[in-house]
DNA sequence: AAAACCCATCGTAATTTTACGATTATAATT
DNA sequence: AATTATAATCGTAAAATTACGATGGGTTTT
């Protein structure tokens, strides 16, 4: 079946908005995020025992939110710190404001 | 492969905001939203004429906003004429405010 | 140098999403 | 009753997502 490869360009904000959404798109992902607003940062580890999923699936996850911006790794040996990006995140904040004002 | 299929049991609030952030997780819906909001309603062949998709998937990303409960539709025969649904747009932009406050 | 620890990545499978054309359903018009 | 208009739904295919266990790559500790 064919299917447009090229895809359709859309408006600065509208393909940005999108691209966070979609990273919020998962229960579990906003629960990290809530998790590491309340710490304000955690480990790899701390995830892992708090919610009951693979170790690989929550590191999955965690790449996700990097990928979408809205977190950063630290190194910290021998572990990885999980912070907010708070850049971005105020970022995000603003798009979902002015498209709910 | 075995894949958990019971699943994690979030908060009330965190499905809720990873439901609504799913559906805005695509720019095309995001534009739909953006027309609607600007037009207040439209029937589904503008927002074919607007975006060059078929007109099936169009309906299908009408369809999954609706599921989500961000707009809703009236029968307007021939047409039918799309609204943002207010109640639970109040919903979705209270769960964000407080997600990002 | 070996063992232990932490976590990313790989390989894989099931499921979901996204897109299309074709068909169907509903209502209005002729 | 037949035709037209509008838009949902069906069937299908490609791609992306989500999950798992296993493997591997750095550090630190022994």
């Amino acid at each position: 079946m064919k299917r447009s490869t090229e895809h359709i360009v859309y408006k600065e904000n509208t393909e940005a908005l999108a691209r966070f959404a979609k990273a919020l798109g998962h229960p579990t992902r906003i629960a990290i995020l809530k998790h590491l607003e309340k710490q304000s940062c955690c480990f790899t580890g701390d995830l892992v025992d708090v919610f009951p999923l693979a170790q690989s699936t929550v590191s999955q996850h965690l790449k996700e939110l990097k990928n979408a911006g809205l977190i950063q790794g630290e190194l910290k040996p021998p572990k990885i710190k999980y912070c907010i990006n708070q850049e971005n995140w105020k970022i995000a904040k603003r798009l979902f404001n002015q498209f709910f004002k």
